[in-house]
DNA sequence: TAGACTATCTTTAGTTT
DNA sequence: TAAACTAAAGATAGTCT
């Protein structure tokens, strides 16, 4: 009855739970905790929100205000007739226009980073070392937030590209991610303002 | 330079935030928050997980890992050939499992309340009414925890019938919830266990 | 073994700069 | 206008039952 006040929250590792059992209790508090500060994320601001999460085995758990397969249906289809003051949004489906959100995000923060590189005199090339740290040269390939840079360089090019030719490749498969995303750091050339969209 | 501590965070009542520059604030800040969470339980949990989120604006935000359109693929394709020890589900897609896990959820949460009350020597018609509070009938239609309780109790129901013509019934719209679900209420009863899947 | 507990960690509402 | 700040609110890691 009395309890020992021993234990308490502590600080965790982010990586891989090693044990399954631990995974699983995790998993299963945080995807509690997720899914109400979604809840609650869709109650006070009044946004559409879905969240579609695979466990380690496979096993499915959505969330979805209103509804996942709606949330999910406006983010496939086309986003035209919404309030979208952008003229090129407005062309654009859900998918597409998070996705550009996402880059000139991470563009943003890339750029930051090289700015205050520059403040110690470092060139771009030399930038990238620091992002990139003490990586070996399989590790890139790995890592998620280099990987996303690489894709970003390119996606943006690309958009910018189809802009300029009149936003007519409509195919879309062209723009789906690859999941192979070979990257040659030798070219990566350092970002450039008039890239961002 | 030297701040006066008069502030602090203060707990506020979940509803729609009025002020349009506040609101934006408050998603800007749980957005960064709720994705952040997200590549936690990622990390820690293996999971792979995908968020899709509109704004009140119509502006889309999302969160993938490995990517959104990987995960979204996932959850409305085919989740045969996953290691999925049960027969049943194996034969549905992942939209298909996670509306039954929240249902199964939903469903006993549901129960559990219905024992609380029997404890009391309610009846289940009356437990209704105390879980539906002082709510007029109009009420009803608009609270979601409720409607999707009249949702849950019809789509088990549904893919019991279906399970037991041998799951042939793959044309699938049949399963989409409805976005209008009429509900009445004399004619509900109580959950039974046999429903559950 | 799934839920209760608690000390601590993390997020964020309101404020200041 | 956005960013930094502060402390209360909220989430949760480890423990116990």
């Amino acid at each position: 009855m009395a309890r020992l006040p021993r234990g308490g929250r502590r600080k965790i590792e982010l990586k891989l739970i090693e044990s399954e059992r631990e995974r699983a209790v995790t998993l299963s508090k945080r995807h509690g905790g997720l899914f109400k500060k979604a809840g609650e994320l869709a109650t006070l601001c009044g946004a559409q929100i879905a969240i579609i999460l695979f466990t380690v085995s496979g096993k499915p758990l959505s969330f979805g205000s209103p509804g996942v397969i709606n949330v999910v249906k406006k983010f496939l289809g086309s986003g035209h007739g919404d309030q979208q003051p952008d003229a090129i949004k407005a062309s654009m489906n859900g998918y597409r226009q998070a996705e550009l959100e996402e880059l000139n995000h991470e563009f943003d923060d890339f750029n930051e980073k090289s700015v205050i590189g520059k403040k110690h005199g470092q060139t771009l090339e030399e930038d990238l070392k620091v992002l990139l740290g003490g990586m070996t040269y399989e590790d890139y390939k790995s890592c998620m937030g280099i990987d996303k840079l690489m894709q970003m360089k390119c996606r943006l090019e690309e958009m910018k590209r189809e802009l300029e030719d009149g936003c007519e490749a409509e195919s879309g498969s062209s723009l789906l991610l690859k999941d192979e995303f070979e990257v040659d750091l030798s070219k990566v050339e350092g970002p450039k303002d008039y890239l961002k969209l």
